[in-house]
DNA sequence: ACCTGAACACCGTTCAAGT
DNA sequence: ACCTGAACACCGTTCAAGT
């Protein structure tokens, strides 16, 4: 005598429990890494949130690393890639008469931050994008965007090809290093285990750490960058590929 | 009637355990890690290993990053630096006139390449090492053994000083990079998808990426890291700390 | 001071069984 | 085909209590 159908009021209580996808999936995986940090995606507590045991997840994702990825595929749409877009903002008069030579890579300099940026409000993440790359449409379009740049600056292929990786490995390298460093205690502690080994080191045993002393440390984090990704990018122009 | 104290006999059938020290764990943890990976080497394997709770680590080892740490540490011990001793071996004839210009380049690239070596060795701890830095002897040599092969070369110190950051993360990354695919199936797969992806792009959209073709994941991983690092070298040579 | 048992609050992944 | 309960085999870290 007790009904076997639930009464249909019971789906109107709350959103039906939408059916899994996996497009679903990521996007509650991107809410949750957004409000709990990277730390907290777990399968099992990303399948609570979906209101679900963790068991079918493993439907749709093979496994906590691929996830991880699909959430930086996701997240990479938030990088900036307007400096890389060489025409069709302003037709006519594009010529502001600002753009001297060097440009293009004070522009490519602009857009590695944007996508530092990105990893940098996502701490956790930029850790994970060392290991497992992306191969998504954003992931691609960023680097389409760094070789256009590079051919503007008249690279040659060859060394573009190459330097492309090397210049992302910097930039997330980089990302991954000083968010640990915001994010847990040990880090940082550890950070200032290596800038006092390195002010105490002696100048009999350590001549050269002694002699550039605070140097080896010194300037701001963003300074740094900035200054790696022009030294990167002039080491991509001016290197052949072929054996020195 | 039992007896209170154990029979003299039971200490010598096994090595009697050994007080718990600092020096004492880190050992154990490279052994253990050396015989079935950093992914085993946690606070409760290790406790086990050494016969006892984990709670009693926490004496010595903060943390499970510092314990990787200091295994890092230990490690780079195995790292070759004598392509750095610029002088002692030969005393008076040192020169066998095979030392052109660009000499110290090469020696630099072959010692960041006995650093990487190191690192392959133990696959898991690349990774680490992006995170935690090192600041033990072991380390600060490592870090002396570049800093003089760049002075050598004749590279301004304030360019040096902050090179040197750039050339280690490099190599450290693609360690990372690399031993991840080797471990995880999960990254061999996503490598594969990246290369899919880079091959199947749209001239339409990426007309970079199509332009270029194979070429951006051409080359022996030995071959592309080579060139990275004459790269790096070359950047930071030529490349000021002010602004552009 | 050093060490420990026990607990708290979690993990990833698999698989047989259900619908 | 898709989903799930339950289990297997683990984690890091803390803390009150012991020696």
């Amino acid at each position: 005598m007790t009904p076997r159908t639930p009464a249909p009021r019971s789906r109107r209580e709350r959103p039906a429990k939408p059916a899994l996808t996996y497009e679903g999936i990521v996007a509650t995986a991107v809410r949750l890494m957004e409000s709990e940090g990277l730390q907290r995606v777990t399968m099992r507590r990303l399948a609570q949130e979906l209101d679900t045991g963790p068991a079918s997840l493993y439907v749709y994702v093979a496994s906590t690393a691929e996830l991880h990825a699909a959430i930086l595929e996701e997240l990479l749409g938030a990088v900036d890639l307007s400096p890389a877009a060489a025409d069709g903002e302003g037709e006519g008069d594009t010529g502001t008469g600002d753009t001297g030579t060097g440009d293009w890579r004070e522009r490519l300099a602009r857009l590695l931050g944007s996508y530092t940026h990105v990893l940098f409000a996502h701490p956790s993440l930029a850790h994970s994008a060392l290991i497992a790359r992306p191969s998504g449409p954003n992931y691609l379009a960023l680097v389409e965007a760094v070789l256009s740049l590079l051919h503007e600056g008249g690279v040659p292929d060859a060394q573009a090809a190459w330097g492309v990786d090397v210049l992302l490995q910097v930039a997330t390298a980089n990302a991954a290093e000083h968010s640990a460093r915001d994010r847990t205690a040990g880090a940082e502690a550890e950070h200032h285990a290596l800038v006092a080994a390195l002010r105490d080191a002696s100048p009999d045993t350590h001549p050269r750490i002694a002699a550039l002393g605070g140097d080896l440390t010194s300037g701001a984090p963003g300074q740094r960058l900035a200054w790696s990704f022009r030294m990167v990018i002039n080491g991509t122009m001016t290197t052949p590929r072929t054996a020195p």
